[in-house]
DNA sequence: GCTTAGCACTCTCACCCCGAGAGTGCCAGC
DNA sequence: GCTGGCACTCTCGGGGTGAGAGTGCTAAGC
């Protein structure tokens, strides 16, 4: 969308009209602004500015003889061009990192505990929803595959992909296996498969095997009929972990229920809020969208703050989503260096890969 | 709470009236009772009634000449004397089977999936907040312990509890291990403490293995020194599945912002909900607190309909939770059918024991 | 003695009106 | 190009009002 070039005096106002609405939530009229930040015009002038800025479509009026709020496309112009990102105090660095770094109650944490605790922590510092999607492998190299007796005819596989992540899947056969024959069956999978990138497994893995002298047969197919899943890419789709509605729905955007519905409902379905932070997955650095720019139409009005944050060879989203009417300035650095810091400490985590919250069980005669 | 014996009369006009205000949310007055449901009394007769009901607590006035709400003590007379359950249709029977038992494209099912399905269905089926807890373990009953090399100086540790429970922990050494060694560590444990609850372990695990002679002693003493973790019984703590925060915050109870807040942000804190939900895992059947009597502060406007289902040697809690201005009558049958379904399905489903999202990760340098 | 009709009274809610306040656009003059 | 002045517009809160629903009480009826 392009926008006419601005006049510094356009800039300057529109700067200060979108400080203002942030702050108060009302709109901003030309008097007002003359006299909060002491501009050396008169507000008839002001004023004609604002008729310009409106003009370009940077700010609008709710009706007649009301004050001028933003446009989604204003706020564009103010985070690309005008806004300077506000450096963090030491006290908000060391909550983020406390939280993100902190030890919990003497256990061993996960890309799941951290995850909590991190968007427990930024929801809470800048008062909106936090949201973050769990670290999600971009190619995974297969390591290796063990199988382990579950007692009955449960068998529990698992996987180690390179950098870091671990599968489990507990597989089903009709009958008993001793653990010697698993243990060949992996052996053998592991001499001919480890090394590969999970999608050429996917492809070829029945070639692969065809001539398998060693192992057991049965176990072989079992693996082999469930192979779509086992050596699947852990799933774009994940765990999404947030905080802070408590904070948002109060905020006078929420007034209306209809919003609250729409926003509580991406939030359960997850579908909407997956699609929007994982399409940044790949973004490497900070984004921002603004209202509209939301291509989900559940959360129009809405802006959210993200980065992309990194673990291992995995990686995933974290940020802040609010009304549009949002401190981008402020949260910029902090979304920033929330990234920076997660990665930092995820770089040392071993996380499952897909939902793993539970062991998937695959039974034999699914196989086709 | 000993409320005084009620005339019949008194009886048919506490139900009416909870009827009345269960559909339309509005107090309701003796003339409307008479019309709406044909009373062979005159208003003012049922006028008297009202008062007696009044001072026996059962109903309140929102404010001098408004019609009759019931008191929570209302409710609870009526739910436990006047209610009669409302058996389901086979189209209601057929949605929550159906949810529960389906298949999902084409994946192995787990016990996280299955209960957010079910969470789904059932809360938009009732129109009102769906929660779940996973199943945990009562008493836990060792069966065995896998140790898997991940490469590197990372170990996993599959342990299985009776059943269908299943544990996984990440180990870390200071060393590469040979998986021969961590084999003959297993099976020593395995040995010795294979049988035994989780608890007595727990208790002398160190005595039990004190006289070893074969396997690793740098392997054993990282097991022995993350016992408590390793063989913990699975923690009363677990996650909360739950759907259908759009439908109860349209309504009229939650106009005030404050209620939002405060259900929010007891969903979101998981605590409140896990103490009310928890709390009843040892209750078998169904239960029903209808709003002060949750103790809970933050939801003592809500009611809550949950009944207890089973998974394996497992239980867990599923429910629903809305206004007390709820259907009680429906949704006890709703909830009954709900877990019983469940127990039946997920008899067959191993879980993961704890929250078992990701592997926890232990290092070897936090023994004592 | 329970039930009922009648009546006076109360309280809420929706509606309307009105004035204050904030803000605008425009125009003429500097 | 900036500014002061002016007429105009729109929202919002307060106050008044009448309809509607409901109550409690009392006295009369079965």
């Amino acid at each position: 969308m392009p926008v006419r070039t601005l006049t510094e005096r356009e800039k300057n106002i529109l700067g200060l009209v979108v400080k203002a609405f942030i702050h108060d939530a009302a709109p901003v009229g030309s008097r007002t602004l003359v006299r909060r930040f002491g501009l050396e015009l008169s507000p008839a002038t002001v004023r004609n500015t604002l008729n310009d800025l409106e003009e370009a479509g940077l700010l609008e009026q709710p009706h007649t003889s009301a004050g001028r709020i933003p446009t989604d496309l204003g706020y564009r112009v103010y985070v690309d061009v005008l806004m300077s990102p506000v450096e963090l105090s030491l006290g908000e660095q060391a909550v983020i990192r406390d939280a993100i770094s902190g030890e919990i109650h003497g256990y061993g944490r996960d890309a799941a505990t951290i995850l909590d605790q991190t968007v427990r922590a930024l929801g809470d510092l800048t008062r909106l929803l936090a949201v973050s999607l769990e670290p999600r492998l971009e190619k995974g190299i297969f390591e290796k595959i063990e199988l382990v007796a579950l007692g009955g005819p449960k068998i529990l596989a698992v996987l180690t992909i390179a950098k870091g992540f671990l599968r489990t899947v507990v597989l089903e056969l009709d009958a008993r296996v001793d653990s010697d024959s698993l243990h060949e069956t992996a052996q053998l999978l592991n001499e001919r498969l480890s090394g590969l990138p999970m999608r050429a497994i996917r492809e070829s893995v029945r070639e692969r095997m065809r001539d398998a002298s060693a192992g057991d047969p049965k176990i072989l197919k079992l693996i082999l009929s469930n192979s779509e899943e086992l050596f699947a890419l852990p799933s774009t789709e994940g765990n999404i972990h947030y905080w802070g509605t408590p904070h948002i729905l109060v905020l006078p955007e929420f007034a209306e229920p209809e919003r609250i519905v729409s926003l509580m409902g991406a939030l359960e379905e997850k579908d909407v809020i997956l699609r929007i932070l994982g399409r940044r997955r790949g973004e490497k650095g900070l984004t921002i969208t603004i209202g509209e720019e939301n291509r989900e139409g559940e959360i129009q009005f809405c802006s959210i703050v993200s980065s992309h944050y990194t673990a291992g060879e995995g990686s995933g989203t974290v940020g802040v989503l609010g009304p549009t009417r949002m401190e981008y300035s402020k949260l910029v650095s902090i979304v920033d260096y929330t990234a920076r810091i997660m990665s930092e400490v995820l770089e040392q985590v071993v996380y499952t890969a897909d939902k793993g919250k539970d062991s998937a069980i695959v039974r034999e005669d699914r196989s086709r």
